[in-house]
Order: structure tokens, then C-alpha cells, then sequence
DNA sequence: AAAGCGTGGTA
DNA sequence: TTACCAAGCTT
């Protein structure tokens, strides 16, 4: 989001209550220090911020650990092969992230020597630091007096000044406004005691305003119009998609997974070969008409609905048996043994055939997982 | 700079 | 069931 740092601005009065209820009611979480602690690990505090991005403090909490046990060290991260960091990230979402956090990992190491900058400006430059994330680890790895101005920073300025703003110009108003807090002590603290009364209190539905200690100084409370802040824009309504997804069985059980590109939706996930977006719902003619094998029968298993952030997509799983015997299970082509059959097409000669057994793997999205699971019942 | 990019919980 | 929301970044 944004950051901002106190040079010359009016300090905020309600600075030193903030920090007393924090010292009460903060949570104790995998990635934070017990109060009063030393310095937290900036590699746990880089690691935990890149995980929270748009996604919530109970899914960290359960993935964190499991995460820093498989890549201890920014040394360990840096050296892993990219596909053992996206297995390890399946089921997060935003994929970039994960291959961003393998590149920063790869540049903190090779380029900077393992020492990490500590001015936000130096940790911008790194790929997944946008200024939020560059500002949260410089206040709270290193103590830098900067504040971090994410979505829960941004309601709390925004009720407590009546900023009338719409994100993303709300987010550099509440750096502006919210410049007051920082001090040149527990810079850490403070940005985590505004993210803190933001996820507890000053919720964003149902808030919580006779326990919040800022209550005084708060002018939408003071003027009883909470609700009406932060403002929001009209949400789109998202479109739904359609696709087909091919359950190429072969005999001895195992299907056709593919990796898919670097870029874009589920970027170096794995999914079973698909086909085009779909506007409307596939019948089973234009599934024969797009099967991979023209050949060969295929039959609807099953309707997988999901849910992306700018689309719905409903999967139409089509099953088709592959009459190729396989040189290797992981062979990337087909032998010729079926020598009165057409070769599968070059797009599905690429991919590893697995068992459903073998799927831990390799990187699934949740989208193919639910698929997984379908295939499961119907084998 | 508007749009692309995941997922799970909650009302 | 659907819509909204959550410790954002990138092009």
C-alpha cells in the first residue's frame, strides 16, 4: 500500500494509549516476538508480511510454520529449485508472490551478501516490496520510524480523520495523516498496534468502538458516523467462465498433469491440460469437437465450481481413456506401441503422467485439487 | 492506472 | 447462495 515517515508532523495524542493497549491485547502470533523482545528474525518478518498480503492472519497462521520449517533460512530459500517454493506456497494463491519471495531470497543473497537493507527506499527495490511491505520490515525488523499503511492501517486513518477518500488514493491521505504516530522509539510496535486495533476493533464490519482506546481522538466516532468510513467503490459484478478440463487416463491409472506458464493465472502451478475460456457451458458435442484424442469417447465426470478474484469459473471435467502404453511413468511422450492410433497432439505431449497418489508432488492449485478430488471418487 | 492475480471465512 | 473482505504488488 503506502508508507510515511514523521519528519515534521504533529504528533498524534492517542500515540502512547495505542501502545498501552497493544501492550494488553496484542495476539501472539508464529512470526512475532514475545512483548518487549528482541528484534524479530527479519526473514520470519519478511516471510510472514509476503504471506499476509490480501490473505488472513488465521490461513498464515496455520501455513507460516510449515513454510519456515521447509525453508529455514534466506540461504535455504535462495538455493531451493523455484518448483519445491511453489509446492510449498499451493493453496495460498497469488502465486506471484511465491516467485517473487524465491527471486528476493536469490538477490538478498547473491547480490547484497545475505545483509539486508534497512531503509525502506533500498528494500522497495526488491521484487514483492511494493511500499507497504518495504515499510512494515524496516519498522519492524529494523526499527526504522516509518509507518506501513496497509488496508487495516488505511480504515483506522480514515475513521479517525473522516477521510473521504477511495482506495488507492485513501492509502497515501492515511500516510499523510497518520505521520503523527511514528516516533523515533518501538517504530515495530506502533505499526503493528494500528494493524492490530484495525483487525480487533476497528473492524471493518461491526466495529467495536467502546473498547477502542482511541475513541477520543476519533472524529468519525465523536461524530457517530463510523460506518460510513472508509468510503468504498462500487464493486463490478464478476463474469463467469467456463472451461474443460481433460482426464486423460491411461492404463495403468495415471493422467496427463501439466506445469503452466511462469506468468499469469496459477503461474507455475500445475493443472490437467484445459481447454480455452469458454463463454458459455461446453454441451458434449463441443467437448467431442475439442477432445484431445478425436478418436476416443470421453464422458462428463463432473462440474467443478471455483471462484477467482475477477471471475467465476465453472470446470466441465471430461474423462477420456489414452490408449498408449507408457514407456516410463514420467515419461514426456508416448510410445508408439498403439501403432493404429493417432498420437496425442504436440500441445498434451508435455507433462508428467502421475497417479493420483503421486499429486503431493507436484504444486496443485486449490481449483485442481477440488478436480483431484473428484477424480478420486469416480476412480 | 485500471485490471490481473487466489483463497477461505463470514454475514 | 452470493457478496464482501483480508498485513498488496505489478504492469
Amino acid at each position: 500500500m503506502t508508507a510515511a515517515s514523521s519528519t515534521s508532523a504533529t504528533p498524534f495524542p492517542g500515540r502512547a494509549a495505542l501502545l498501552a493497549w497493544y501492550d494488553q491485547h496484542r495476539r501472539t502470533l508464529p512470526w512475532r516476538m514475545v512483548a518487549g523482545g528482541a528484534l524479530p528474525d527479519p526473514y520470519h518478518v519478511w516471510l510472514s508480511e509476503v504471506m499476509l498480503q490480501q490473505t488472513t492472519v488465521a490461513t498464515v497462521r496455520q501455513r507460516f510454520p510449515d513454510f519456515l520449517a521447509e525453508f529455514p533460512t534466506l540461504q535455504q530459500l535462495a538455493v531451493a529449485p523455484l518448483d519445491d517454493v511453489l509446492r510449498a506456497w499451493a493453496g495460498l494463491g497469488y502465486y506471484r508472490r511465491a516467485h517473487q519471495l524465491h527471486a528476493a531470497a536469490q538477490m538478498l543473497w547473491h547480490q547484497h551478501g545475505g545483509v539486508w537493507p534497512h531503509q525502506p527506499s533500498l528494500l522497495a527495490k526488491l521484487p514483492g516490496f511494493g511500499a507497504y511491505t518495504a515499510a512494515a520490515v524496516a519498522a519492524i525488523a529494523f526499527e526504522q520510524p516509518v509507518l506501513a499503511v496497509d488496508t487495516n492501517v488505511a480504515r483506522v486513518m480514515a475513521r479517525l480523520f473522516c477521510l473521504p477518500e477511495l482506495p488507492p488514493a485513501l492509502n497515501k491521505s492515511a500516510a499523510q495523516a497518520g505521520a503523527g504516530l511514528v516516533a523515533p522509539h518501538r517504530c515495530g510496535d506502533l505499526v503493528q498496534a494500528v494493524m492490530e486495533l484495525g483487525s480487533l476493533v476497528c473492524r471493518a464490519r461491526q466495529p467495536s468502538c467502546d473498547l477502542c482506546p482511541l475513541r477520543q481522538h476519533c472524529q468519525a466516532y465523536q461524530r457517530g458516523v463510523v460506518e460510513d468510513y472508509p468510503r468504498v467503490a462500487p464493486k463490478l459484478a464478476k463474469p463467469t467462465r467456463y472451461v474443460i478440463a481433460w482426464w486423460l487416463q491411461d492404463g495403468q491409472g495415471q493422467s496427463l498433469w501439466q506445469r503452466r506458464p511462469d506468468q499469469g493465472l496459477l503461474a507455475g502451478l500445475w493443472s490437467l491440460p484445459l481447454s480455452p475460456f469458454l463463454e458459455a457451458e461446453p454441451d458434449d458435442g463441443l467437448a467431442a469437437s475439442l477432445a484431445p484424442l478425436p478418436t476416443q469417447p470421453s464422458r462428463l465426470v463432473a462440474l467443478v465450481r471455483h471462484s477467482f478474484t475477477h471471475f467465476h469459473l465453472q470446470l466441465s471435467l471430461y474423462h477420456q481413456p489414452c490408449p498408449f502404453s507408457l514407456t516410463s511413468p514420467n515419461s514426456n511422450s508416448n510410445s508408439n506401441s498403439g501403432g493404429s492410433h493417432h498420437p496425442l497432439p504436440p500441445a498434451y505431449q508435455q507433462g508428467r503422467w502421475l497417479s493420483l497418489q503421486q499429486l503431493p508432488e507436484i504444486a496443485l492449485p486449490t481449483l485442481m485439487t477440488k478436480v483431484a478430488a473428484r477424480m478420486d471418487l469416480d476412480f
